[in-house]
DNA sequence: AGGCAGGATTGGATCGTTCAAGTTTCTGGA
DNA sequence: TCCAGAAACTTGAACGATCCAATCCTGCCT
């Protein structure tokens, strides 16, 4: 069993002081070419890693990013956190990051476990998925500095944090004009009950371009809470109402739903679906694509950005979905 | 801003040395009780954390897990890990634990990414999601003697090391056996190329409960990729070819293709698939139910075994599904 | 009352790194 | 040739916890 490698081992080995060594790896431009080739020989001869708690102790960073991770609980959806934090995982890592879990079941619970994580290991930074009108952990994080990103824009104006979003107007829109391209006039929306800031947000898109092309949107959106069944339903209340030729939906379960709900209808009603998660990819589903990984990425580079330079507030970042075609619309 | 708080300032509170307070943490039994409360209220009072870093470098131990997020390669099973990882994060955490993430895109790559983890981190213990025959991963952490637990048994006889997993025949036997017991005798079974440990082993449940109620299981199976059009194309087959009145999938992508196929075929035929995910729980599929946060739970346990005390080989631990009973079968 | 055993408490050393301040070496211009 | 100033490198101290060995109590027994 070989012994510990540390920067006194490297130092020996290199035949200068350990600061040097420590310089060749934080701040190789003060160190001369010649010198800093040999320290790097001898890290890579000895396979040295520099001890990250070591580097904590001086520096008071941990390298650690948090991100929580919730249970599965919207039954088809729950592969957005997935993929996700995959994207997380992966940039982070090429920032020279790494992402720790933590769970917690409320707002309360997962404020206590920010001061547990800050105590305990000092973590670097937070990521937030998904936030809500007046959320209270924004509030907790900024009132202490603590540097975070969100993944969802504020709701509420007041304030200001980091935060990447895709903009679901834009996606939702998108759906609607290609429906409105094939000849579609009657295009429904189902979606959410007010008052969530991205179920608005969708509906929104879907409104403004029906107005846009002349189309009134009144009476032809439907809303409810999420879920395969609940989609069926209304699609089934909308077929009996106002008969729509297309409908866009504000999440796959619900355009699911929809699609079970039109089975058999002549001629065929077009659907499009939210999120382009797996299952609509399995189903033919045509569905508004995320750019999951590009979000996690800019997560990223907003952190790092607060984390290792620029003092300058970051600028917000607002992607554009695409619209993933399949043969449901 | 409050000035940090070391064990020196809970110490100079509570009006004790430093090391009295270690004991407090670390081995509370020593301490009087009387003085042991005196520090526990001062640590109360002032909000102390024992800062990780500081600890590790003494110590060595790092208090971390490794677990791997993958991107969602299988369209509707993705979830399952992610249940796990929940699962894993809650219980770890309970366990004075917590669990960071890697990706890996090859064996290479991630042994690469165990050396990383461990040289600069310091990790405890890896969670191996997964196993398959010959797997390098596992021979690598054995051979330097790295605490770690695989979900999923290792298929090799010959590396014997601490695991967790759900008994998929036990699964499949059962499923098999409600489909008998509710009178079906043709019961046909969906599932993946010989070869895959996890697809053998459901498969074998199935026809050793055929078998044990006297019906030959020949002919009756077909097998394939994962994925939802694979599943509906080979059940078109079987309905084409043996005609059975049932089926049992080895997975929930499977069974959904299988019930797409089936669709207005009389008298209707009975579907079940596995891992019931939430697209079963959707479209109402009956499914062998993996309890995931249970082998999460377990895992943690054999790993907190090994890193925090008895030294004694940990029992694997090999768990029972059950059935999700929805109105497929 | 004295001595002693044993538990409770204390100060000092230590983990591996970076920071701050010091010392040596190099470079170039008069 | 000499020296100032910069560049390159070295040394000592510190981060906050635990471990170790020495010391201080306390109660008990003779």
């Amino acid at each position: 069993m070989a012994e510990k490698v540390t920067i006194a081992t490297v130092a020996r080995h290199a035949r200068v002081s350990r600061q040097t060594v420590s310089n060749v790896l934080n701040s190789p431009h003060i160190v001369r070419q010649e010198t800093r080739q040999r320290v790097e020989d001898a890290i890579n001869a000895l396979g040295y890693r520099a001890n990250q708690a070591a580097r904590q102790m001086r520096t008071g960073r941990s390298r650690l990013i948090a991100a929580r991770i919730d249970p599965t609980r919207d039954g088809i959806n729950g592969s957005v956190l997935d993929r996700f934090l995959h994207g997380l995982t992966e940039t982070a890592d090429a920032a020279g990051y790494r992402v720790l879990l933590y769970t917690a079941t409320d707002d309360d619970r997962e404020i206590a476990t920010y001061g547990d994580l800050l105590g305990t290991y000092e973590l670097d930074a937070f990521v937030l998925v998904g936030t809500k009108h007046g959320d209270p952990r924004t509030e907790w994080l900024a009132d202490r500095d603590v540097p975070f990103v969100t993944f969802g824009r504020p709701w509420d104006a007041l304030d200001a944090h980091p935060w990447v979003d895709v903009d679901g107007a834009a996606g939702t829109a998108q759906a609607t004009r290609r429906l409105l391209d094939a000849g579609h006039r009657r295009i429904a929306f189902i979606g959410w009950p007010v008052g969530s800031g991205v179920g608005d947000d969708r509906r929104a898109g879907w409104r403004d371009a029906l107005r846009a092309a002349g189309v009134d949107p009144t009476g032809l959106h439907r809303e409810t809470e999420d879920g395969i069944a609940e989609g069926e339903r209304l699609m089934h209340d909308l077929l009996d109402t106002v008969a729509p030729s297309a409908v866009v939906c504000a999440s796959d379960s619900l355009a699911l739903g929809a699609l079970q709900a039109i089975r058999g209808v002549d001629p065929p009603v077009s659907v499009i679906g939210f999120d382009d998660t797996p299952v609509a990819a399995a189903v033919g589903l045509t569905s508004v694509s995320q750019p999951l990984g590009e979000a996690a990425a800019r997560c990223v580079d907003l952190l790092t950005g607060v984390l290792d330079g620029d003092h300058e507030t970051p600028t917000p970042v607002l992607l554009q979905p695409s619209l993933a075609l399949r043969h449901t619309a």
